[in-house]
DNA sequence: GCAAGATGCGCC
DNA sequence: AAAGGGCGCATCTTGC
């Protein structure tokens, strides 16, 4: 008869050796000399078992399905028992994560959060908390063994009770994508093993050339005041450090960027960099750092043919995104090389970067300032005898927000093959001209609008993100002043853009309008739902959950910074209280709907002959293929508008690489 | 000595 | 009344 069966197990872990899964990922802590898996605990709902690995009867599980919390981890343990001899080879009909399911059901993953919030019941992780640095069965009394195989039996009941009640909640399309992500995380990346080495040795070579710059770091004597910096201990990036050379310095500390900006420290930078170059030093100290020790991550992980494991969160995020996981993120790996210039530094001025990239792009080769180049994303590779494709969803957010608000004319227009950008000019910026070209200011504005706007940015943000998308400074050309109606004088800083976050507003009702847009309806509805939750349903019959809405008081500060008493509204998200607002729901809103397009592509990739999904990044798929798929067939499969968002314009860019990039 | 919080740096 | 959002990891400081 078959059986759903929890499954766990129960390894040797040590904080004090630094053997744990918090700091290696689960195949290296399997692989391990270390790694001793000394109780297999199983539950079928009558029976729960707890018990030494030799004592287990692996036949039971011959033809069932199992259920184990955080799959990848058991799965990686059992697979590692298999090649010790520890465990025979058995046949399962299938094996599902219920920390997977949970994510999605309450966006919660720990096992006892889970059970806390669906069944109300608290779970003591005490006896695992006591088996820290203990080998199992010396290192515990008779006493303690008994505790740890009771808590051991409770993990598999608990973990089996969830998938039997809740399981028919979690959609057979979300229950292939995340063991899809299991699957991919499990199989791994090849890695260009002798391109690795040289990062790792030049990347070393930066950070200590880096470093040299920084005075606290090299206080040899040269140093006029003679202060010394007793008292601090010297890193790198401290904050106490950096301070006090901004003392000695005579120059102001650095903006905090959460706080003032972004902006506000480029000013600061360029203000100062001249006089204090380690002031550039330290952010390329930072970047190379970074870079060198997620090389030696890769390097750590990797198996004997190259590959490498990785991890990626299925429902990471509560809008359903997946998110990175175990020290690699395969979704924030950087886009552009660092270039080491022939002194050994970091290049950082952005102008230099772009011309050494289109030198590159046009000549094949950097200019002769470049010493060499890092590129975390070309180390990642096509198995031998494989191809690799590469393919993004265009502009899926604007897309999907224009299909969610019903704004029919931008959608036929991009239907009709062209940019929704140009859709922004021509029907809310007055834009009447036969062509737009897209190198114009128009253009450009356009775009930023689409991008920017569409969730409640104001005037302020907008000049940062208009920046950020088009590399455009929309303050030049402001007035230094302002008169007001009543002929008071203002600073004219922002004019033009606050003039467009209003037009933009104005002529974008669906979104923007203070009763009929979107803004106003999601923000409505919340504010309705207080005292109780808000769910939000998606057009693929997913639920957005906000939890016990609550209006609360908050000192908040006020257009002088004096703290003033605000109402705010908040909710209850994966157990933690969130803050919202309609522009941040309607942005949720979006980035779940353009995740539930982009992962029935996801689904169809997959099952399709001859393309295996390496990994993805929200809206980007990186495929290894075999030979006879062309980058045709996968934007083919990416064009594809799922049957419950008829009309949305879906369309994808691919291309066929040597190594991922972009 | 460890955990939590703050901050910076990377991505979509 | 106004408010872009979603992530993870490394480093450092602070508080227990």
């Amino acid at each position: 008869m078959h059986k759903i069966i929890g499954f766990d197990t129960e390894t040797f872990f040590s904080r004090k050796l630094k053997y744990s899964v918090k700091t290696m990922i689960a195949e290296q802590y399997c692989k391990h000399e270390l790694f001793d898996p000394y109780i297999i605990s199983v539950s079928d709902g009558e029976t729960n078992w707890a018990g030494h690995r030799r004592d287990f009867n692996w036949n039971a599980l011959e033809g069932q399905t199992l259920i184990s919390h955080n799959r990848y981890f058991d799965n990686s343990v059992y697979n590692e028992m298999v090649v010790r001899g520890w465990a025979p080879r058995i046949n399962i009909a299938g094996w599902h994560c219920s920390a997977n399911l949970t994510a999605y059901l309450c966006n919660r993953r720990a096992l006892a959060h889970s059970i806390e919030y669906l069944y109300g019941i608290k779970l003591s992780k005490d006896p695992r908390e006591n088996s820290d640095n203990k080998r199992w069965p010396a290192d515990f009394s008779a006493e303690e063994q008994r505790k740890m195989l009771d808590y051991a039996r409770l993990d598999p009941f608990w973990c089996r009770k969830i998938w039997v009640d809740h399981s028919d909640k979690w959609p057979e399309k979300e229950k292939r994508l995340s063991n899809l992500t299991i699957d991919q995380g499990m199989r791994g990346v090849q890695i260009d093993t002798r391109l690795l080495d040289e990062y790792i040795c030049q990347s070393h070579e930066m950070k200590l050339a880096t470093e040299k710059l920084l005075p606290w770091m090299n206080d040899e004597g040269d140093d006029e005041e003679e202060i010394g910096w007793e008292g601090f201990k010297t890193k790198p990036t401290s904050t106490k450090c950096i301070a006090e050379q901004c003392r000695r310095s005579g120059i102001p500390c650095p903006p905090v960027k959460a706080h003032e900006g972004e902006e506000a420290y480029e000013e600061w930078e360029n203000e100062y960099r001249r006089n204090h170059p380690w002031i550039v030093s330290l952010s390329s100290w930072r970047s190379v750092n970074k870079l060198y020790k997620s090389f030696l991550t890769v390097k750590a992980r990797l198996r004997s043919d190259g590959t490498m494991p990785f991890g990626l969160k299925y429902f990471g995020a509560h809008t359903g995104r997946w998110s990175g996981d175990a020290k690699i993120n395969m979704q924030n790996m950087r886009k552009e090389p660092v270039l080491c210039t022939v002194g050994g530094f970091m290049e950082s001025n952005q102008k230099n970067i772009e011309e050494a990239m289109r030198h590159k792009e046009s000549t094949g080769k950097f200019p002769e300032w470049v010493k060499y180049a890092l590129d975390f994303r070309a180390l990642v590779i096509p198995r031998p005898g494989k191809k690799m494709i590469v393919s993004d969803l265009a502009q899926i957010e604007p897309r999907s927000l224009a299909w969610l608000v019903g704004d029919h004319q931008t959608l036929d227009f991009v239907r009709a093959g062209k940019s929704i950008y140009e859709a922004e000019a021509r029907f809310s910026m007055g834009f009447k001209e036969d062509k737009l070209d897209k190198k114009s200011t128009i253009y450009a504005e356009a775009k930023a609008r689409r991008l920017a706007l569409g969730y409640g940015a104001g005037w302020l943000k907008f000049i940062t993100m208009a920046h950020q998308y088009t590399g455009m400074d929309i303050t030049e050309g402001d007035p230094e002043f302002e008169f007001l109606p009543d002929g008071s004088k203002v600073s004219g800083y922002g004019k033009r853009s606050r003039e467009i976050v209003a037009a933009y507003r104005e002529q974008n009702p669906l979104i923007a309008d203070k009763e009929k847009g979107i803004w106003a309806a999601l923000e409505l509805a919340f504010k309705r739902s207080i005292g109780s939750d808000l769910k939000v349903v998606l057009p693929s019959g997913r639920v957005l959950r906000y939890e016990k809405v609550k209006c609360e008081r908050k000192l908040k500060p006020d257009k002088d910074g004096k703290p003033r008493l605000s109402a705010v509204f908040t909710c209850d998200i994966g157990g933690r209280r969130f803050e919202s607002y309609g522009g941040k729901l309607t942005e949720n809103l979006v980035q779940a709907f353009a995740r539930d397009v982009f992962a029935d592509h996801i689904l169809i990739l997959n099952d399709t002959p001859g393309i295996s999904v390496l990994f993805t990044s929200h809206d980007e798929a990186i495929l290894e293929v075999d030979e006879h798929i062309t980058k045709h067939d996968v934007e083919n499969i990416m064009s594809v508008c799922p049957e419950w968002c008829a009309g949305l314009p879906v369309a994808a860019e691919a291309k066929e690489v040597s190594h991922y990039l972009k």
